[in-house]
DNA sequence: AGGTACATGTAAGTAGTTACATGATTAC
DNA sequence: GTAATCATGTAACTACTTACATGTACCT
């Protein structure tokens, strides 16, 4: 198989739900993947394309005037738990901001603070989405798959919540420091 | 600039410890920036040629016998700071784990118990290692970096000990689940 | 008739890995 | 002498984004 078999996993996944246009698929994963997956639409046509030649989707004729729905065929919807049952590797880390902060001594004080204020600010912008989707989900008591969403909230929330614990102590760290001054190289004994 | 920047940043990063061949720029992203950055030789040497080519590094020829040690130029090292007051950029998100458990209805519940087992016991041994990390950092107070090293040390330590925690809860939320039964849907028992 | 949202698709470029080929140096 | 480690490099491939081109459907 040539395409990649994280993005079928998404894709035959949407489709599970509900059959849907290449657009809808997109903004299910958007919506409902978004705060741990994302998919773009130059991977999902190309993909679309590629299961429905391996028979794993189909176009449903029905209904739609424009555009053309795509549905889980028996064989994709096997398929899609084969790939579900893959090993779960994800990809090496490149976290742009611990990077920075590791050479914070280079960058300077006020820069590093910055930096950690933004992630702090996104953190907590991303714990109220969240606690919004996790309402959403448990207003509906008649979800199958809502316990397994929750868990995935739920991840969300504590490595949320880790973020915004680790900023408010990372800056309480930093505001020790005078504004580009960099701390002493051998520290006297009195400092600390 | 075609070279992807991040990785300029690491390796002119790496460069301004001390001078180094490419074999050892790439064991210093592994063992110093590995729990949060990652580097491969397809990506390093050609990096470090386009930085030579502008100047930013130079082949530093004293001393060694095989291989040639690059430093950082002036030029380079005013370039690093630039690079590293740029925004912090990262990847979109893409947790292979959390897109299997999203579906764990389809995938069961055991595998989901194994997957969730398998997250734990990485998060543990990540911890281990950065324990490790942070006693040698503490060890040696006489470096600059030091303070700015165990913040990144204690973001993986937030990072982990979360991880930890949410992979318990949810291994208790599941236990309540027989084998590969799913949870109580709409539907009533015995239809199938 | 004009705008917005729906819808499909691709080309070009960027990013990154893996596998391979090759050889020098060091340690035993 | 030979095995491990140090060292350099590239070709082929996989993955992914962005920007663009194009058109339809619906609302007002």
């Amino acid at each position: 198989m040539s395409r990649p078999p994280q993005t079928a996993i998404a894709v035959l996944g949407a489709l599970s739900v509900a059959p849907m246009t290449g657009y809808e698929v997109r903004a299910a994963i958007t919506e409902t993947l978004g705060h741990f997956w994302h998919e773009s639409y130059g991977q999902i046509y190309p993909a679309l394309h590629a299961l429905e030649q391996e028979g794993l989707v189909a176009r449903a004729t029905a209904g739609k005037t424009s555009g053309s729905r795509f549905e889980l065929t028996e064989a994709g919807a096997d398929r899609l738990v084969e790939l579900l049952s893959e090993p779960a590797e994800s990809p090496p880390p490149r976290n742009a901001l611990l990077l920075r902060l590791f050479f914070g001594r280079l960058l300077g004080a006020t820069a590093c603070r910055t930096l950690i204020e933004d992630a702090r600010r996104r953190a907590t912008a991303t714990a109220a989405t969240l606690a919004a989707i996790r309402e959403e989900v448990e207003a509906d008591p008649t979800d199958p798959d809502a316990r397994f969403r929750l868990l995935t909230v739920s991840a969300g929330e504590h490595a949320a919540a880790a973020q915004i614990a680790w900023a408010t102590a990372a800056l309480a760290e930093l505001a020790e420091l005078g504004d580009d001054e960099t701390w002493p190289t051998t520290r006297p004994p009195s400092a600390g």
